[in-house]
DNA sequence: AAAAGAATGTAGCCTGTGTTACAATTTGGA
DNA sequence: TCCAAATTGTAACACAGGCTACATTCTTTT
């Protein structure tokens, strides 16, 4: 499982270049929204700097943070291509620079490349099978393997450092605040980790993928 | 929820008509393998006549059916686009008609029609959007509830009939036969429908509906 | 530097669900 | 028609993990 790179698919940077070239990117102030929960999907988006966030928001007034994106992503390409109405909304974290394509713009540089076709079925089957094992894992793993999978899906930096929040880190396995810090305690008191405020720094790697193989 | 109609995107048939028309269909006998679990994805599928079945082999010799195609559906394709191994095997239910398309053939209908290609793009789009309910759900309903759904989402015969085993609820809803089994007997003494060998008879929709709500 | 906010640590409680085990029922072949 | 296989019913038990509550520590803002 590879939970968050499902936006960290690297193809070719030229592939997106149609975007990137023949289109101007608009600019989000931090906090601005890019597009709202329920509205009709008239784009999609490349990410050409900043950060943005998806999230669902509740009638009870929460909010569920899907992903947060980076420079480089596609994102809202689901609903798009679906042609069903927005399921998330989703919200500039910084200033950014984004490419808005349009149906009309999205079937003309379709029809002129069948290369950015197929890196588009390729972006989206890349999807598809991520999806299928977050669905495996949800069904198969208790938590713990589960953050385990995810602390090791992160890049760390060469000391083995990640930066995070537990509060991510429970989002995204979808489990609990709470136990997620239990967990994390138990693996620090098994010398598989040190914890810090906001970061973690993972030091034995192997201890933590055997815990589900 | 829609668990099973991943399968089921009813597309305009002649979008298919480049696959079904130029192409020949192989005939595959019943019981017979169409891929193998772990080999290079080399084709996509598009089922003309009768049922395919994908499957997970486990080391321990288990078996983990994910989906039963129909006539009409493609499959095949996530690992095809992705252009990484098979995650499942396929095998022929019944005796069917079968067209193979490799990455040549791919390439060369979706250069000619940009149409075929949204739909493909639409397809994913779709089970994408499948799969993310999917996880939803496996996040944060309960096991009742997500029996409701699903036996909702199963078109039942005229008089409220469905004909499954509470081993394939239990295995499409991720749950424990067992706990299946208690629930339905929970939602017979609230006579929201009956039980019979092989069979559910649904009586109160609306009951069912109300349960996640 | 102080105050406010964000993130984390910990404890106790509780219920949903997996597990094991075995009996009872239905069905489909031989 | 009879027997093996498949499916279902039920009970007792165990525990993973959600939830609430509150204290503590680290950061950011003013």
């Amino acid at each position: 499982m590879e939970y968050f790179s499902i936006n960290q698919l690297d193809l070719p940077q030229n592939i997106w270049s149609p975007f990137a070239r023949h289109y101007d990117a608009s600019v989000y102030e931090s906090g601005q929204m890019v597009y709202f929960q329920e509205s009709p999907a008239e784009y999609f988006y490349y990410l050409k700097s900043g950060r943005v966030k998806t999230f669902i928001s509740s009638e009870d007034g929460s909010e569920k943070v899907l992903t947060i994106y980076q420079a480089g992503n596609l994102f809202g390409e689901a609903a798009f291509f679906d042609e069903l109405p927005r399921v998330s909304s989703a919200v500039a974290l910084t200033r950014c620079e984004i490419v808005k394509i349009n149906r009309q713009m999205a079937t003309v540089a379709i029809s002129r490349s069948p290369e950015l076709a197929m890196a588009l079925l390729k972006y989206l089957a890349r999807t598809v099978r991520l999806l299928s094992n977050h669905v495996d894992d949800m069904a198969f793993l208790r938590v713990d393997q589960r953050v385990a999978r995810y602390l090791l899906s992160l890049s760390p930096a060469q000391d083995g450092t990640i930066r995070c929040t537990q509060e991510e880190i429970a989002a995204t396995v979808s489990a609990n605040r709470v136990t997620v810090s239990r967990i994390l305690g138990e693996f620090q008191s098994k010398g598989w980790l040190n914890k810090g405020y906001r970061t973690i720094q993972i030091l034995d790697q192997t201890a933590l993928r055997q815990l589900w193989t």
